[in-house]
RNA sequence: GUGCUUGUAGCUCAAUGGCAGAGCGCCUGACUGUGGAUCAGGAAGUUGCGGGUUCGAGCCCCGUCAGGCACCCCA
């Protein structure tokens, strides 16, 4: 007998939550449509040899598998490297900068837990071809407006650069493969503190005096400008650190340019982020309502398409975690809390008037209402009534011998309980004048 | 992948090793041609699954699957 079970990892997402899923991606969709992104998809399933070697330690999370001829596949494991893929081989087709979204499910092989699943769906937003600021800037105010529009009250973007993170280990004296280590304890510094940090830097090899560097480094805050200043001051001897630190300049410039509020985005000295490709920009939005981790993260990475493409595509991007934001919204009560996706019911007083209440089921989505019928016309109407209300419909309608001798319909708002005798001929005008009372004054 | 923890009705949870229960939900009816209120009835379970100990296991032991938490890492 088939195990009647889900894969562990993996979800089923029944109709309430699809509902409140499909609002997600739909308004990122809308966000990034206003910013001029266009639409891309591609397969979930990749040679497995286009996802290796791009990930580094990330890598044994790959689920591989061989198909029935013998090829090594493998299913995405995020949908950045699929675009490098897709970049290179589409490059002659492409007009850069290629401002492009895409939304779908990765698989990564991780133990579960809440927010993080083995199938979870990502809403990827890349600027590919563009070395400019202004193109980081725009991810982060795409970023900003996207989270404002779902609803979020209080969300930070952490910024910082790779080669910030980079002088930060140079000037402390470690050399730069060796720094993973510190890499990885920096990161934790919102979780573990500074005495935290200091702990493990001194068990990963780092000699106590660069440890105290790297802490006081790392936990430089303040308005933008101020931290720059305090990070050019500390790392003038390391060139890349002081070049990263002009650029993030001139994003920061530019977001304000953009109009983005100063209170959505601070610089992070301390926010490193594990994935290998990123060269340059990187960043995490965080709410303080989901101590897990963060909503989405992103950041520039310049050389990666160059692995599939002759030249290099400097490319900015990011991706927003479905799975999570829905989780996140969920918790905190933000966003539509729709019950059904019906505005009208029709119910079928009995099997005399079946016909009738067809044609005006039939009528009313012509007419581009979302209409349910009653499938019962020999239950009571107050099954009906029931199931209309069940289903969430705002209003339910009722043609009985009454109605049909009056040439009427009676519609009754289920929200405010009251009903009243329409024309038949004005149905749908009564009810999407309604429609548009409520939304006008809610 | 490692450690800890949980799994009982659709849901939230009770039940000293001794007859498996409650609330909510669900179904039927009381109500005029009408939902969400109230009242009266009803259905519902191989206690995740498989083994073991015991006169007797929801409870103890082993395994397994799934969820949660921590590590790891990230969306």
């Amino acid at each position: 007998m088939a195990t009647i079970q889900n894969i562990k990892g993996m979800r089923d997402h029944l109709p309430q939550a699809m509902l409140l899923r499909q609002h997600i991606v739909t308004t990122l969709q809308q966000v990034c449509e206003r910013y001029g992104f266009e639409p891309l998809q591609s397969p979930v399933v990749e040679y497995a040899e286009v996802l290796e070697g791009k990930l580094g330690d990330d890598e044994k999370l790959i689920y591989r598998f061989e198909d029935h001829g013998g090829r090594r596949l493998a299913l995405r494991y995020d949908q950045t490297v699929p675009l490098a893929r897709v970049v290179a081989q589409y490059a002659g087709q492409l007009a850069f900068p290629w401002r492009r979204y895409a939304y779908g499910p990765s698989y990564r092989g991780e133990r579960p837990a809440r927010g993080r699943y083995r199938e979870f769906y990502q809403f990827d937003a890349d600027i590919v071809g563009s070395p400019s600021p202004l193109a980081d800037a725009e991810i982060v105010a795409l970023l900003s407006e996207s989270l404002a529009a779902l609803g979020f009250p209080d969300f930070v973007t952490l910024l910082n650069h790779r080669q910030i993170i980079g002088g930060i280990a140079r000037i402390s004296g470690l050399d730069e493969t060796a720094a993973g280590g510190v890499y990885r304890a920096i990161d934790k510094f919102d979780k573990l503190g500074a005495d935290g940090v200091r702990e493990e830097l001194l068990r990963s090899g780092v000699d106590p005096a660069a440890a105290e560097q790297i802490l006081a480094l790392v936990q430089i805050e303040g308005e933008p400008q101020a931290v720059l200043d305090e990070l050019d001051a500390r790392l003038a001897n390391d060139e890349r650190a002081v070049a990263a630190v002009v650029n993030l300049r001139a994003i920061v410039a530019a977001l304000a340019g953009l109009g983005i509020p100063a209170a959505r985005y601070t610089i992070a000295p301390r926010l490193a982020r594990g994935l290998a490709y990123y060269t340059g920009l990187v960043f995490e939005a965080i709410t303080p309502h989901w101590p897990e981790g963060s909503l989405l993260g992103g950041g520039r990475y310049d050389e990666l398409i160059g692995q599939f493409a002759k030249r290099s595509i400097p490319t900015v991007g990011l991706a927003f975690g479905i799975d999570r934001l829905h989780d996140v919204m969920e918790q905190l009560k933000i966003g539509p809390q729709p019950t059904g996706t019906a505005v009208a019911f029709v119910t079928i007083f009995g099997p005399e008037q079946a016909q009738a209440s067809m044609a005006l089921a039939s009528e009313l989505r012509a007419a581009g209402l979302n209409t349910l019928l009653s499938l019962e016309p020999n239950a009571g109407l107050g099954k009906q009534f029931k199931e209309a209300d069940r289903k969430g419909a705002r209003f339910a309608l009722v043609l009985g011998p009454d109605e049909l001798a009056q040439g009427d319909v009676v519609v009754k708002d289920l929200r405010s309980g009251t009903q009243e005798s329409v024309a038949r001929g004005a149905v749908v005008e009564w009810i999407g004048n309604s429609l548009n009372l409520s939304t006008a004054t809610p």
